[in-house]
Order: structure tokens, then C-alpha cells, then sequence
RNA sequence: GGCAGGGUAGCUCAAUCGGUAGAGCAGCGGAAUCAUAAUCCGUGAGUUGGGGGUUCGAGUCCCCCCCCUGCUACCA
């Protein structure tokens, strides 16, 4: 039997401490949209979400509400899937790290880095908090007196720093024994790799950073923690779980069903989508732990940028507060999906504002692209009684064909900031078609019905083609595109370029995307 | 501190190997009436952060300075 290559796309498994807000949210989107994009093109997708529901922060957050860690996992990752269906993202999969087939597919891993000879036990030594009960890095804590200057690790220095969270008490410098895993031997893999296959690292810019920090030396992990209850155990070890990192980057492989006959129809991945900040994770550790497991390394790492909130990083005191819901009520979820992705470009980051959206709503999706949709089929209802005639291709749909091109090439590099201007610089030359046309002109004078005929056919297949070329960013809006010209579904990319639209009877809705004095 | 990426029209950004600085939005003027009063056309005298240099010619190369952002290993 011949198996079919998915192309597997994941996206960073959310943490279970909180509820789903904005950022998560543009990653979600932007995943979706390059999955849906694959799908335009007749690729089988795997597309996959998760959420990662270990650690010490969830059992509080559980212990905080007096229910069971489960019961708030549960209930936040329904949160959470609610939020992604409501966003229409596509996903094939969702995988929670507290399923059994995560539990197993991350144990697998770690017995096979261990066969490997990659894992040892060693002292891991740090500060521990005992009031959160938990290591702290030096990051995380402050210090006690006026001006700290840089030290040695150690109990001494342990007298001289505290935890924010815990003031009053005293911070423990403590040691256990743990798991430790070899990445230091994999430093000339790494290295290597980057130089083989530099699209592994996503855009450009992160791959420079993920090059130094291999550079600069890579020392030995550890991968496993005593004392903490809510985790994967540790294969034949009771007293240990596997480290947050390790336990959760196996989330992408569990999620294929690993290590059972058949993951190997989704593995290797070829895109894990995350979020810049966990580049290192996903570009050193990962990559190296699946060369310790002598397992094939994910195809490309795609680490896309931020939302500001004016200026500030997340909306706290100052800044635009916006919640997820607020924003997909505003002008709906698809509105929200176009925002995002044509203002955040996918290699970098972006500024969310209120009267941003606002203003690229009202120009681009209710002037632009939907009253292009309203007076094209209105006029096709009104001089060829609501059926797509015959015609001659024009100047727009060579048009067609040149957007067609430019737009494969931005979304075949993950620019979907691109393809999304590409497609709307599409809608903007049919505006102007129609003024140049003057189809009510042609209306008038019998001898001119075949060049109204022409005008109005190019126009619906327009609409086709960017119906097409806009599904990825707003699939619930382009679905009712599609229907109101009188197609049985989103045409698929291939499809495109020679479209006719001869004989459909076209219907006017509600209007797209309706003005917000209007709604 | 080190490394990396940026500073171009009011705003967001483009400018292949160095060759007369462009687009969208906003603003201003005009046209049209199919349409969600939506659309279309016309309109840009910007010291390309500052200074110096190389060159026939630099936003584009070199040097110095100023400002912003990111990374600088076990919080996800």
C-alpha cells in the first residue's frame, strides 16, 4: 500500500496557566492559513495543536481553584479548542501531554536517547524556592541587598537573592540527583546542520542567533526533576518526571501516533510554527535530542514574531487592552484572521490597534474586496439575469495570471503578508476594470453586448481567483464567496488560472463584510 | 558589554550587481453612478538618523557617532 506523504505542520503546544489571548491566537492563524494554503494546492495536510498541561504553575493554578490538576486541564484545554473552532482553524489533531499516547511516545524518546548512551546521572544543583517548590535561575530572582555584583553560584550567594513571589522566605541552595543529557556532543551535528540545510531555521534572522548560540558552546542538560508530582514519570524511575522541555518538545511526535507502526506517514514534521522566543528549544535541543534517538529531524523550524500592543509588550497598564474575544466580535473571526495576518508579517513583528483594524476592515474588506464582490454580481444579476455569460479573457485576467505567480511565491516562502497584499492588489486592479469597462456604458448599446459579456465573466473569474488566493486567511467568508458564485466549493489553486464560470447562477447575500455603521 | 537586525514622504513599508528615491494609506483636486455613498483618475520640493571617506555617480560600499529592536543556554 502505498501511503500518502503528509505534510505535517505543527504549532507550539499552548501552556495550561491562563485562558487563550491574542498572541496565541496569531499563531494559530498563521499556521492554519500555511496549512490551508497546502491544502489549495492539493498536498494531504497533518495539521496539529496541543496544549502542554505539566508542571509545577498548573498544580498550583489547580490547587489555587481547589479542584484536581486534571479537572483544570480539562476544562482549559476545552477552553482553548473552543477558541480555535470559533477562529476556524483547520487542525487535523490535538494533542494534550496528558494523554496516554504523549506519556508513551515521551518515554519512548527518552528510552532511546538513554540506549544511545546520551543520558547519565549527575548533581543538578540551583536555587530552590521552597514556597513556590521549584529551581529558580538567577533571571527569575531579585536581590536582597542594594547593588549585587556578579558571582559564583552557590549557598552563599543564596543568602543575598530571593523570590519575588516569596519575600519573606529564605531561598535554599539545593542539589538532586538528575538525568543529565549529552548535548555537548552534538555541537558539530548542529553545526553542520544549519550549513546543510539552512532552511531548517526560520526566517533568516533566528537561524543567525540559533548559529551563535551553538558557537558558543553547548553544555550538558538536564532532563528529568525530582519532587515534582504532575509530569510524565520517568521511564523505570518513579522519583523522576522528564523535564518540561524534553516531555513537551515529544509532543510533536506522540502527536503521530508514536512510536506505533505508521507515524511515519506524518514524521518527520515538516514545519513546527513557533513563536520567536522558543527558537532555541525547538532549533538546539530538539533537533539534537532526535539525532541522540536516531530518529529524522523535522524538515524546518518557523519562528514568527510578536504583537505590540502599543509599544509595550502585553497589554498590562499601558497600551490597547484587547482580549480574543473582544477582537473576533469586533468585525468577526474572519476579519480578525485577515487583520492579523496582513498587518503582523509572518517573519517579524507587527502593532495591533483598535482603529488600525477598524480602518482596514472598512477600507480593504468592506470597499475594496466586498463591494467588489456586491456591484460585480449585482450587474451580472442585472444585465444577464444573475448567470455568469460567456466571454473573452481581458487585460484582467492576465492579471490573473501574473497575481497567480507572485502569490504561489510569497506563500511558498511562509510571506503571507505578501500573499495576502499580492491578492488584494488583485481586487484593486478589478476596481479599476470596472471603471475603465464602464460596464453601464456597454449596457446601453446593443452592439456592445459582447463586450459587456466580457467584462462581466472576467469579473467573476476574479472573484474566483481571489475567492482562492484569500481562503487560507479567511476560509468561513470565501466559502460564502464561493457559494454566492454559484460554485460548490473554494476552487483549488491548480484550478485557478482557467476558471470559467459560464452558465453559474450567482447569488447576492448579505454582503461580505458589511460596513460598521451599517451592521 | 558582546553579537545580530534596523533607522527612507504625516503613517506602514519598497528600492535587483552602487546609476535620475517608489507604493499603499492619510491629505488635496476632479470624474463616474454598477455597487456596502462603496469606486475610479490626478496630485509627493522626503537634508534616505548625524558626520567623514571611496567613486564620474551611494539609501545602496568603508570609517566614526546617535537612537530603536532582538539574542546572550535549562520560566513556559
Amino acid at each position: 500500500m502505498n501511503q500518502p506523504h503528509f505534510r505535517y505542520i505543527t504549532t507550539a503546544i499552548d501552556y495550561a496557566n491562563g485562558p487563550p489571548h491574542l498572541g496565541h491566537a496569531l499563531e494559530k492563524i498563521g499556521a492554519d492559513a500555511m496549512a490551508r494554503y497546502h491544502r489549495l494546492k492539493g498536498e494531504p495536510v497533518h495539521f496539529v495543536l496541543g496544549m502542554d498541561e505539566h508542571g509545577l504553575k498548573v498544580l498550583q493554578s489547580a490547587q489555587e481553584r481547589g479542584i484536581t490538576p486534571q479537572e483544570w486541564v480539562d476544562d482549559l484545554a476545552a477552553t482553548f479548542a473552543e477558541a480555535w473552532a470559533d477562529l476556524h482553524i483547520s487542525n487535523d489533531d490535538f494533542i494534550r501531554t496528558t494523554e496516554h499516547r504523549h506519556r508513551r511516545g515521551a518515554q519512548e524518546l527518552v528510552r532511546r536517547m538513554r540506549e544511545a548512551g546520551d543520558l547519565y546521572t549527575s548533581t543538578y544543583a540551583g536555587y530552590y524556592c521552597v514556597g513556590c517548590e521549584a529551581y529558580k535561575t538567577e533571571d527569575d530572582l531579585e536581590s536582597r541587598v542594594e547593588e549585587l555584583s556578579p558571582g559564583e553560584p552557590g549557598p552563599e550567594r543564596a543568602t543575598r537573592l530571593r523570590c519575588p513571589l516569596h519575600r519573606s522566605r529564605e531561598l535554599e541552595w539545593m542539589a538532586e540527583e538528575n538525568w543529565f543529557f549529552r548535548l555537548s556532543r552534538y555541537q558539530d551535528q548542529l553545526l553542520d546542520l544549519l550549513e546543510e540545510r539552512p532552511e531548517f531555521v526560520q526566517p533568516e534572522i533566528r537561524r543567525n542567533e540559533v548559529r551563535r548560540v551553538i558557537e558558543g558552546g553547548l553544555e550538558d542538560i538536564s532532563i528529568s526533576r525530582a519532587r515534582l508530582e504532575w509530569g510524565v514519570p520517568w521511564p523505570d524511575d518513579k522519583e523522576h518526571v522528564i523535564y518540561v522541555w524534553t516531555e513537551a518538545l515529544s509532543n510533536y511526535l506522540s502527536a503521530t501516533g508514536f512510536p506505533e507502526p505508521g507515524h511515519e506517514r506524518y514524521w518527520p514534521a515538516d514545519t513546527h510554527v513557533i513563536g520567536k522566543d522558543i527558537t532555541r528549544f525547538h532549533c538546539v535541543y530538539w533537533p539534537a535530542m532526535l539525532m541522540s534517538a536516531e530518529l529524522p529531524l523535522p524538515r524546518s523550524v518557523w519562528a514568527h514574531g510578536f504583537i505590540n500592543f502599543g509599544g509595550g509588550k502585553m497589554s498590562k497598564s499601558e497600551g490597547v487592552s484587547a482580549t480574543l474575544e473582544e477582537a473576533m466580535e469586533r468585525h468577526g473571526p474572519d476579519a480578525l484572521r485577515y487583520y492579523l495576518l496582513r498587518d503582523v508579517p509572518w517573519n517579524g513583528d507587527g502593532d495591533f490597534s483598535w482603529d488600525r483594524f477598524d480602518h482596514v476592515y472598512t477600507a480593504e474588506l468592506a470597499n475594496d474586496l466586498g463591494n467588489l464582490a456586491s456591484r460585480s454580481i449585482s450587474m451580472i444579476q442585472r444585465y444577464r439575469g444573475g448567470v455568469v455569460p460567456t466571454g473573452q479573457r481581458t487585460d484582467l485576467d492576465q492579471r490573473i495570471t501574473d497575481t497567480l505567480v507572485r502569490y504561489r511565491a510569497a506563500m511558498d516562502a511562509n510571506l503571507l503578508h505578501q500573499g495576502i497584499a499580492t491578492a488584494m492588489e488583485l481586487a484593486a486592479a478589478a476596481n479599476a476594470f470596472v471603471g475603465e469597462r464602464a460596464p453601464w456604458e456597454q449596457a446601453k448599446d446593443p452592439a456592445l453586448s459582447q463586450a459587456l459579456d466580457s467584462t462581466l465573466a472576467s469579473l467573476a473569474r476574479v472573484l474566483a481567483a481571489l475567492d482562492t488566493m484569500l481562503e487560507p486567511f479567511m476560509p468561513e467568508r470565501m466559502r460564502v464567496l464561493a457559494s454566492e458564485l454559484g460554485l460548490e466549493a473554494v476552487p483549488m489553486l491548480a484550478d485557478v488560472a482557467n476558471l470559467d464560470l459560464t452558465g453559474r447562477a450567482v447569488t447576492k447575500g448579505e454582503g461580505l463584510f458589511p460596513r460598521p455603521d451599517r451592521k
